[in-house]
Parts: C-alpha cells; structure tokens; sequence
DNA sequence: GACCAATGTTAACATCGTTAACATACGATT
DNA sequence: AATCGTATGTTAACGATGTTAACATTGGTC
C-alpha cells in the first residue's frame, strides 16, 4: 500500500482521469487556443500515456465537447449570479423609500421594464465579460464542428441553458404582462441572444471600435432591444 | 511549342499556380469546411505537387488568409449591389407622385431617415443570406487564428471594407445630419455590424429559433438600432 | 547562347489522431 | 481468500498532415 509517496504517484491506475483530462485540456486551451492542442501533449500533462484518452473519450471531439460543456455551465454559473445580485440590488433600492403609491398601475409596470432592463444588462456584462477574459475557451465553446452536429447533447442542453440566463428576465417580466403575440419573444430573445453574442465575438478578436467601456455598449444593446420589443407589443 | 494538348496539360511550369490554389481552396473550403482542409489535396487537386505551394505562400494559414481575403472581396461586391439596387428602388418609387413640399424640413429629414432604414435592411439582408449559402467560408472568414493577429494586413482592410458598406447608410445620412456627439456614431455602426454578424452565426449553426424569416429578423435589427441612435442624439 | 532567378519535384522529418495487441489492477464471485 | 473478468493503462505502429532541404526544370535577360 503505497499511498506515501504523493508527488510521483507511479501508480498504474490515475483514479480520475477523465476529469483531470478535461481540467488540463481546458486549462492549455484557455492559455493556447484550440488550434496550439493536441491529445498527446494532454496526455503527457497528465502524465499518462497518449492512448489512455480513449477508455475515456471516443477521439479528441468528444474531449473538445466536454471542455466546452463546462464552460458553458461556467458561464451559466457566472451569469445566474450576476441575475441574482442585481435583483437583490433592484430590491434594496426599491424598498427603503417607502413612498410608493400601489395606486398607479402604470408606474408599476414603468418600474418592472426598469428592473428587467437592468437585470439584463447586468446579465448581458457579465457574458461579454467572460468571453473578453477567456477568448479561447469561448471560441471553442461556439466551434463549428462542435456545434453543427446533434451529437454531443449534453453540450447543447449547456448552451441552451446558458443562454437561457440572457433572455430570462425579458421572459419571466415581458411574458406576464402580454400574451406574447406570434413569435414576438422568441425573436426578441434571439435577437438578444444572437446580438450580444456579436458584441463579444467583436470584441475578442479586436474589431471594436474605441469604445468608452463595454458597459456601456451592453446597455445600448438592451435598451434598443427591449424598447423596440416594446413597441412591436404595442403594434399588436 | 506543345499547346496542343491543353487536357493533360503536363508542363513543367503551371503558369498561374497562385490564383489556382486559392479558387481550389476557397472551392474545398466551401464544400467540406475548414477543418477537412489540407494542403496536400489542394495540391493534388491543382495538378502539382505538395511542395510548390510553398513557392507562393509562407505557409498554410497564408493561403486560408488568401482565401478568406478574396471571400471578403466577394461580399464587398454583393453588399455594395444590394445598396445601390435599394438607392434606386428608392428613388424609383420617390420620383413619380411628384407630390413633394419642399417646404416642410421635417418631411425630408424622416424620409431621408426612412431611406437609410430601408437601404440597411437590404445590405445586412445580404450579408446574413452570403454568410447562410456559405456557412463554411463564413466562419474560415472569421477564423481567429487568421483574425487576431497584426499579420494579414490585406485580410484586415478587405475585412474592413466589406463591414464598412453595413454602416454606409448610417454613415452618409446622419453623419450631416447633426454634429456626431461623442462616438456616437462609432457606437452605432459598431453594433450595427457586430449584431448582423451574431445573427448571421447564430443562424449558421442552426441556433435560430423558427422565425418567419431572415429579412424580417433583419428589419427589426436595423430598425431597433436606427431608433435608439436617434434616441440617443436627441438626448445629447 | 549562357546564366540565373523563379518555379516545381522528390524525399524526408516531426507531429498528430487513431487503432490494435498487450499489461495491469480493481472488484465481484465463489 | 483465491480467481477471474473487466476496466483502465501502455506500447508500438499506421496513415495523414504541415513543413523543409536538396535537386530539377523552365523562362527571361545580358
């Protein structure tokens, strides 16, 4: 029973490779990009040999997709709490007044739009936020190769969750408030999605303008979004 | 003097080996994608050996940039008809009443408006309709490893000119219109053209949800944006 | 007509993903 | 507790790929 010596572990059996697969991969992909990886240099990381990986993964594809799914429930993570905190931020500055009048209905509705435009733009931050700190992993997590196809499910069901964060404040406010007509929020929370998706890709690979702060361009893209969602409602 | 024969073409010299390894690429490419690319087929394909292709380009990112410099080309040509076919429906459809007060300011100033509206949503119809009957150039044309870096000044400015035509309208109408405030119209156009490449993503790897169509999405787009720089100079 | 640069060829190297054949260790069955 | 099967890991190899070096051929230039 071996167990003394921790640092050479020559043990035949790693316990948990898969894992530490992953873990290693996303890590030389966050550093390196997709294109500077390969299943041998992973491998060696690990310190196991170059074939281990297939009792584990079919081929690198599947390596590749299970990087991109933890990513995605990275970003799902990140995004969750950045919904979180800013409703709690909404709720803080809206109690202590007190001098709100339940009579106007109107003014309650004006105040719900503002605070799922605020969340949203707090939600919408932090995921180009994330995309600007770790330009690789999010290209890898929107690769073509990875995406296209309807195998990996499990990536796909990280994706849609993640970017259920992005449209979750238009859906649960805007749903109540109007039968959404047609497909009307779908679209808008495409457009949302799709859009802030832009910004970031932009962002990364340096074809922003010289712009104040990101913030900034978030906050137009959701305020442009939701008002034009607005007056499509009112059309209708 | 064996011109002769121009079916087994079997000269030494290929004559124009440069342009027939790009339009070879950019075919293989359009086909099979990126990623199912390799020098030597293209090489085969053109009739010459591995090797010469090393006479033409420094390597194989230097002819995907090549390839990818051309595609943009490409997309400049079809953006700039899509904006001069709308100019003259336009003005086509301007002329006749003959109805017009020149008296009123405003009237011009809203249509000039509604112009550039209508003239945007057919250059970004364009550009998402390229990018869906192409998907695999698309993303080659937005590949980071050829995006991200100082090399490839060419694909830079061709990258440059193709977006320039997805913000003209805005550019040359509300340019004169009012003194920009600020970067403004930066902003503008910067979300403009990273918004209609989010859609155009979106839409490649099958993220859209069922919508009617791509130039309803489109119009929207156009039309949020347009709405909100308006909003946002009138603010200033 | 002879030289030289441009262009193309051949052969080889290193790396990569992947597979087959073999080795080891864990755990359930007895 | 001994055994045996299966999960896991190793070694060696194959074919494809990008790239380079050494050599061959062409076409223009003095």
């Amino acid at each position: 029973m071996p167990t003394a010596d921790k640092t050479a572990e020559t043990r035949y059996h790693h316990g948990d490779l898969r894992q530490s697969l992953i873990e290693a991969a996303q890590l030389m992909i966050t550093e390196s990009g997709v294109e500077n990886f390969s299943l041998r240099k992973a491998a060696l990381a690990v310190g196991v040999s170059q074939a281990a990986l297939y009792r584990h993964f079919a081929g690198k594809e599947e390596l590749l997709a299970a990087v991109a799914k933890v990513a995605f429930l990275n970003v799902s993570k990140r995004l969750e709490n950045a919904y979180e905190q800013a409703q709690e931020e909404i709720a803080r500055a809206c109690v202590p007044p007190e001098t709100e009048d339940h009579s106007n209905g109107e003014s309650d509705l004006a105040r719900s739009i503002a605070q799922a435009r605020q969340t949203l733009k707090a939600v919408g931050l932090a995921y180009v936020v994330f995309a600007s700190e770790h330009p690789n992993l999010y290209r890898l997590m929107f690769d073509a190769s990875l995406s296209n196809k309807q195998r990996y499910p499990e990536l796909t069901d990280a994706r849609r969750q993640a970017l259920k964060w992005a449209a979750k404040a238009v859906t649960s406010i805007f749903e109540q408030q109007q039968p959404f007509v047609d497909g009307h929020l779908e679209n808008t929370k495409f457009l949302l999605q799709s859009s802030i998706h832009g910004v970031a890709s932009f962002v990364i690979e340096g074809l922003a303008p010289n712009y104040k702060s990101l913030a900034e361009m978030i906050d137009a893209l959701v305020d442009q979004t939701l008002i034009a969602d607005r007056s499509r409602r009112d059309k209708n």
